[in-house]
DNA sequence: GATGAATGAGATTTCATTCAT
DNA sequence: CATGAATGAAATCTCATTCAT
């Protein structure tokens, strides 16, 4: 039977997505498979034939967030050549990417010590990457600049502090539309990378709305 | 003897210290009685005959630290005049309290979902009444500046973000010092805002280092 | 395998049963989930797939009481229409009833006060009923006496709390048959009203032994 | 100080009254020493200063109610002479102690069982003596009657049903006075005895009232 | 005599997980 | 693939009791 496969998984893509929505507001801790499996209409027990645990469940929806963080980093970069575009493209990516997944990349930053060491190892390898190629972009885009880079490390923090502190308020309901959230603070780091026309060259590429 | 009165103080005084520790390593939910009373030195029961609940624990621990905040950025703005140096004086209180009181600033925000309803509005209007201090002291400075004002609430809320950032990963014995830290922030956000002579201007009040 | 399901009603009255026994004998509060799960050869936890609380199994345990009682009455009192035989059938239904379920009602009797207050309410209401029919039966029988009505109230209090003390002290392989006590007991009553010629109208009805 | 120790005798007295009136009303199991020592005024530690433990508070609660109600009856024995006035002696007192020392005696009938076994033998081997008294007074008025005594335990068993149950609803300022409670019940009970002439002879040693 | 603090035992309840059906 | 039931571990909290001050 086709629709039995499609039932099944449907029902893991079902568990998954409640997981995140509720780790995502009440914590990994203080949510229960009980309430995962009443979200999704299933008993607890029938969870178990989706899932191998609580916690890798936590690590499937943590899971690919940073590598398709990073792909998508990849792309939005892909034939962008000048080092300020580039440095735009990252903003545009890192925002726009903390606001539509916003509970997993929230997730992902708030329950990093629930993982087992070795799985937090491997999302905390994943974020070092990704801060690097932040710092990278950073440092190349310095040539354009008028003033000196202060600490690479502290520039590329605060790039990930806003995404972080985004993902925790973004609301699409809410009263800010994410290319005017994008396009502002793309300007903020410019400018606090004393990057020479900074407004203007981020409406040159972001559009001007 | 003295010891009595005091120790019942001190117990109660070391139950805290070593709540704030075990929520910020651990999380609230995570972090057991059993662990606290362990850490203390006394039984799970003993606890009981200073703190009346968990939650209360939690909210003791929260308590004061928005209070502490507020009343510390009065006192560092007292006296101080131009807006510009207010926007200095607020970022060196601001990456300061946030770096020196990590561990409670970072329960304080990563544990509002733990909070009961009426509790957890509490330290949200708090926090709203902070947001709103550093909006103002933003709007105040924007005379010195060459370019728009983007948003107040993003410029706020990149702040924010930095500060909250800091609590996560400031150690004492890290690799940068407080007040490099603190220039450095101060230096980024100015920039952002698009202020005149930024970076000297910090260096003026702040100092060189 | 039918045991599956069976197995599991079978539990949920095997608590239920063992529970009365408990409560019965040490009193509600005094008695441990964990001694009833023992006594039906579970772990404690595993009572929760049958109960949602202690305060629910008492209340299951008192639950159906008064409405057995009551509807054994309306049983017994069918088709039965001299007012002095149908006091008769009442006393009959009445101590039978309290010395067969003497767990039960002792629990009924004795636990009201550990029922919180909406529960109480509603137990108290049926207790209410049962005596109001006691005191209407009381009355139409009072036709065939002698003398006065001393008081329908106290009339009723005292057949109440002669069931209610059988409860207490009634064992099926004591000194007294049921018929024994239920026969005299319903004497003791009747002469009590003044109803003329009283035992030997119960003998007539009950039997004389 | 003579204030300092009648401040002690009070304070002991003040336990002995408070717990009387919780255990009546909460019962023995869910009364904890923190209620009667804030009821009472002081902190549970210093409740040891006056009592030894809590079950020996409850023994003396329940203690001297029954040697107070073997010696009451005594007294109001004493001089009458005439077994049907002895009998009406009897109810008189029995009724009058369970209404106005409803608190203790209703606690002496439902917390025989949180008594550890020894004290327990204690208390009901006065139990005994007392039904046994009744048994005895029962067979001497029996007499003055004219039907065949039923049987003994069962008339003692009624007699004490209905001390007992008064004693669960009693209230001073209930709907009947004292006097026409107990004249009521001893009609009741005479008459149930078959003594001839019950009523009046109630009536000519109680009063009409 | 009163108190604050400590303690060990135990209470109810929740939870993740397993497994036969 | 879903379920009901069982389980062991652990959690928060309460309690009677002790004792130094």
């Amino acid at each position: 039977m086709v629709g039995a496969t499609a039932g099944g998984l449907e029902t893991a893509a079902s568990i998954r997505r409640e997981a995140a929505r509720l780790f995502a507001v009440h914590g990994y801790e203080a949510t229960s498979l009980r309430e995962i499996a009443a979200s999704v209409g299933i008993k607890v027990g029938s969870l178990y034939n989706h899932i191998s645990s609580k916690e890798e469940l936590l690590l499937d929806v943590m899971g690919g967030i940073m590598d398709d963080l990073l792909a998508q980093l990849d792309q939005a970069l892909s034939g962008v050549i000048d080092p300020v575009d580039r440095l735009i493209a990252l903003m545009d990516c890192h925002i726009r990417f903390h606001a539509e997944r916003a509970q997993e990349t929230f997730i992902g930053n708030s329950e990093l010590r629930s993982l087992p060491p070795e799985a937090r190892a491997t999302i905390t390898a994943k974020r070092a990457e990704y801060r690097g190629r932040i710092e990278t972009l950073i440092r190349e885009a310095h040539q354009s600049t008028e003033s000196p880079l202060l600490n690479v490390r502290l520039h590329a923090f605060s790039i990930i502090a806003i995404g972080t502190h985004v993902s925790g308020w973004y609301r699409p309901d809410g009263g800010m539309s994410l290319p005017q959230i994008t396009s502002t603070y793309t300007k903020i780091v410019l400018r606090s990378l004393a990057v020479i026309g900074a407004d203007a060259r981020v409406d040159a590429v972001l559009g001007t709305d």
